[in-house]
RNA sequence: GGGUGAUUAGCUCAGCUGGUUCAGAGCAUCUCGCUUACACCGAGAGGGUCGGGGGUUCGAAUCCCUCAUCACCCACCA
């Protein structure tokens, strides 16, 4: 069997996903072994995989296959979110185009139309996630719309409803015109937009010619002015107490208030007051008892009594030129101010009054602090502690207006009393409903025809908040639950630290308990999760996160295509440290962008250590085997390989293991591809490899394979498919289910500190042989003679069994002998502490070779004066740890030996 | 206004509990090599007073203070 120089991985890893789907290696149901469990976050059922997936569920899949191969049962729960603001517009967008408007349409109708559409192209994400490796357990893909996770919706609202938690309540609430329903305030994205300052002059009433004049952004709100507001203390405006003024327009007269909201040194200390249409002027109309004059439809075009229909954006530029005509404006000027737009549907919001229902929090949020701040749960990075805490107090908590008007989504479980709307019943069903109204109401004659539901539907993260549990169908005594809860890790962004990752645990809190059973709840407590893994975002080179409209995300597949799965996971891996941003260079982003392309390519590093792996085996496979090594000579070495890779690979696991305890992802992968790059290829593989067209021996090619194959392992939750592969052409014919996915987990053993040292200076010895080659010149592989200075130190280095063959193979040398004589020709050098001469026929270059020197010396007196300094320190002796000190010493004595070296070095020069 | 981070080689970034993994990696640059696993490669080299200043300490890239610059989040903006 011959491999191809090139390792492809787009031929390869097309292959093994449906192997592993076939033998069902994903697949996880309750059973003795301690369960590892990560729920996915659920991307939108409508969304593409973006760069912000590919690192979220590279993340998951690198700890899911990693507890996979420890022996755990690991269960990954994919799934998908329904994104009820996102996916009504992208639906009602869709009919539009049909010529079906949503408002033609009933409810049933409508639902009907959303979920044909989301079974067509909804969850393509999922089959993407396919493609960059990710080992879910797709029997259980959920979905936060489906039936039974929605009964969990309904019954935990019911449960809050009975709790006292929900009411009803009429309230400013921010308002999206284009999809007419209400959002939260996480739902509205502030930005600094250039809009223009009005000032416009209102009459006072009873005068011809006083006016007061007040800045708005927004005149057309003028038409709902209740009143002008100044502050108290402002001595310009003193003679207006008790007077009222004309408003422009529908001439209606309002009071002059005072109020210390009003910012005296902002526009000119004038404020108009439109309680229906914002925030604050809301607040200050309540404390004044003004009229709430609201002059929008849902829609936001006005109702008048003027510029009826117009839209309030059109409405703003008419009343500006019609305001003007008629001597109302003193001037405008151009303003930045903060605009807040639907996150779904890119609207300008609108403060509007509306009646919502709403969850207290106040309860519920001190429970979420106070499992993170000193229960159970971890953040990761830490710091993400403190602002969750910021989030969490207080006096920052707002209750959770979880209503919605729209119908992709749980429709509220409210019946109201048709005569009288104030009378609400919730439950489960109708039936439970209208028995609840015959009792309260006192009046068994009621009927299911006398109640109507409530038309609104809850909030996404009403659903998503349940997700660790309902996923495990936890509301309906699950055994799942009992025995997958807590999750174990959730990997997700910090921008949802709020909207998501706080109210699961306080959904947790609330619920996890009842659903357990006291025991269970004791024994494994109702934390949703242990680790919080925040990733960073992902940015482009302008520091701007992803988006599609800005159209900076790369193409994940395409990024696929070209550097592989693995590629692409090992580049975005090794580039983000927990928590911490990554700038991800887009090659595919813009080709006219130079600066793009010309920086680093993280998955093409990716890439080629694919290949590398690859080249590896190949050079493996190739060998012709022997029983015995052919001499004592080759023995020697291949043992000194194997204890040496042996020793390497230990520290290496051992430091591997450190990082994951810590979740330090990004460290654990750049030490394997150290580990992988340099000692196992550059290094130990050039040791073992035997002479051209020469057989190695068959004990050295299997512990080789044995490392390979422990290797492989090793790498195969960062890179799942390259490893595979290579476990595959590893052994011929193995055995049924012997696969790297479920291989198992090697253990760390202890490693000679001592050794790995002498190997140290082993690599420094041949690295000074390389460079005294090149520098004279000479050719790699021609064999040359090094003479080492006869001292007791130089046995001791070479008294290690098999050093001295070894470095006698790959430096290419003939022959390496002590020698008690200075020698003049070739090349001296010192490494570690010793002198060696390698010798050839070429004077060596006297000057540069004495500068070179000199050089050294003056930096090696330098070091030794500086621990001299420190080893007199009295202070410093006394304070120090023995072990610095002895380190110290060492040091001093190692530095004072090479300085008489070099002196030695240069009067030998002259 | 409240909060959080960042500043280390030309670029992108690691660097955990202060001391042998302490000044690192990849890419880029330079020199030499198409060598028999790999030119997606190999061998070697250059390059940083760790943003400035102060402090704590026997010892600081690491802890504290301060200044500067740059991000981001929350709140708010007539």
């Amino acid at each position: 069997m011959t491999l191809p120089t090139q390792y492809n991985a787009e031929d390869v890893e097309s292959k093994w996903y449906q192997y592993w789907m076939d033998k069902g290696y994903f697949r996880s149901t309750p059973d003795e072994r301690e369960p590892y469990t990560i729920v996915i976050p659920p991307p939108n059922v409508t969304g593409v995989l973006h760069m912000g997936h590919m690192l979220n569920n590279t993340v998951q899949d690198v700890l899911i296959r990693k507890a996979r191969l420890e022996g755990k049962n690991a269960c990954w729960v994919p799934g998908t979110d329904h994104a009820s603001i996102a996916t009504e517009a992208k639906v009602v967008k869709l009919l539009r185009e049909k010529g079906i408007k949503k408002s033609d349409l009933s409810r049933e109708e409508f639902l009907k139309y959303a979920f044909e559409w989301k079974d067509k192209y909804g969850g393509l994400i999922l089959e993407q996630l396919k493609m960059l490796g990710a080992s879910c357990d797709w029997e259980r893909t959920r979905f936060t719309m489906e039936e039974k996770l929605s009964d969990s919706v309904i019954k935990a609202f019911v449960d809050l409803h009975k709790k006292g938690l929900l009411y009803r309540g009429l309230r400013m609430t921010n308002w999206d015109p284009a999809a007419q329903t209400v959002l939260s305030n996480e739902e509205v994205i502030h930005s600094q937009e250039n809009s223009k300052l009005y000032h416009v002059r209102y009459r006072i009433e009873g005068t011809e010619d006083d006016w007061v004049t007040i800045a708005t952004t927004r005149p057309e709100t003028i038409l709902a002015d209740a009143a002008v507001a100044i502050h108290p203390d402002d001595e310009r405006y003193t003679h207006l107490k008790g007077k009222k003024v004309i408003i422009p327009m529908v001439n209606r007269v309002v009071p002059i208030i005072f109020d210390k909201y009003v910012k005296m040194d902002f526009g000119t200390g004038a404020l108009k007051v439109t309680p229906a249409h914002d925030m604050n002027d809301y607040d200050i109309g309540q404390r004044h008892n003004l009229e709430v004059i609201d002059m929008l439809h849902d829609n936001g075009r006005l109702k008048g009594p003027f510029y009826v229909g117009m839209d309030r954006e059109d409405a703003r530029k008419q009343i500006a030129k019609d305001l003007k005509f008629q001597g109302h404006i003193v001037k405008i000027e151009n303003y930045s101010n903060s605009v807040g737009r639907s996150e779904r549907t890119n609207a300008v919001v609108e403060p509007k009054l509306t009646k919502q229902w709403f969850l207290k929090m106040e309860g519920l949020s001190a429970t979420a602090l106070e499992a993170v701040e000193n229960g159970p749960v971890d953040f990761l990075p830490e710091h993400m502690l403190n602002t969750y805490r910021n989030w969490l107090k207080p006096e920052n908590v707002r209750d959770w207006c979880i209503s919605r008007q729209l119908w992709w989504g749980q429709q509220i479980p409210a019946w109201y009393l048709k005569e009288d709307k104030e009378q609400i019943f919730v439950a489960e069903t109708p039936e439970e409903a209208l028995l609840q109204a015959q009792e309260k109401l006192s009046n068994p004659e009621l009927t299911i025809e006398d109640l109507e539901r409530e038309e609104d539907v809850v909030d996404t993260w009403f659903s998503s908040w349940l997700w660790p549990m309902s996923v495990f169908d936890a509301f309906e005594d699950s055994k799942e639950m009992q025995y997958y809860y807590p999750t174990n890790v959730l990997v997700t962004g910090w921008d949802i630290m709020y909207l998501w990752v706080a109210r699961m645990v306080m959904a947790g809190y609330e619920w996890a308990p009842g659903l357990l059973g006291e025991d269970l709840a004791k024994e494994k407590g109702v934390h949703p999760f242990k680790h919080v893994y925040f990733t960073g975002m992902v940015r482009d080179n302008m520091g701007r996160k992803m988006s599609k409209s800005l159209g900076n995300s790369p193409d994940s597949l395409a990024l696929i295509k070209k550097y592989g799965a693995d590629g692409v996971r090992y580049g975005i891996l090794s580039a983000a440290a927990a928590g911490g941003d990554v700038i991800f260079d887009a090659p595919f982003v813009d080709k006219t962008k130079t600066a793009i392309q010309n920086k680093s390519d993280l998955c093409n590093t990716g890439s080629k250590f694919s290949n590398k792996l690859w080249n590896a085996l190949r050079m493996i496979k190739g060998l012709e085997v022997i029983e015995k090594p052919a001499n004592e000579r080759i023995a020697n070495v291949n043992a000194f390989a194997i204890k040496w890779l042996e020793n390497e690979y230990n520290k290496t696991l051992d430091s591997v293991e450190k990082s994951f305890e810590s979740l330090r992802l990004s460290e654990a992968v750049k030490t394997l591809y150290n580990f992988v790059w340099g000692d196992f290829c550059s290094w130990y593989l050039e040791m073992i490899k035997p002479d051209y067209l020469k057989p190695i021996d068959r004990a050295t090619l299997d512990t080789t394979i044995d490392f390979f194959e422990k290797i492989m392992t090793l790498l195969h939750p960062f890179m799942p498919f390259i490893t595979e592969e290579i476990w595959a052409h590893l052994r011929e014919n193995r055995a049924e289910g012997d696969d790297c996915t479920v291989s198992t987990w090697p253990t760390a053993e202890a490693f000679d500190e001592q050794f790995l040292y002498k190997t140290s200076l082993l690599k420094d010895l041949v690295g000074s042989i390389r460079n005294a080659r090149d520098k004279g010149q000479l050719p790699k592989k021609e064999l040359l003679e090094l003479l080492v200075k006869d001292t007791e130190a130089a046995h001791t280095f070479l008294a290690e069994n098999g050093l001295k063959e070894t470095i006698e193979k790959i430096a290419f040398l003939k022959n390496f002998d002590y020698t008690t004589e200075d020698q003049h020709e070739g090349a001296a050098f010192i490494s570690g502490t010793e002198q060696y001469y390698l010798l050839f026929e070429q004077k060596v270059d006297v000057a540069a070779e004495r500068k070179k020197l000199e050089g050294e010396l003056k930096q090696k007196r330098g070091f030794v004066m500086g621990i001299e300094k420190k080893l007199s320190n009295e202070r410093f002796v006394n304070g120090a740890p023995a072990k610095v000190i002895e380190m110290e010493r060492k040091k001093l004595a190692d530095g004072k030996a090479k300085i008489q070296l070099l002196i030695d070095s240069l009067d030998k020069l002259k």
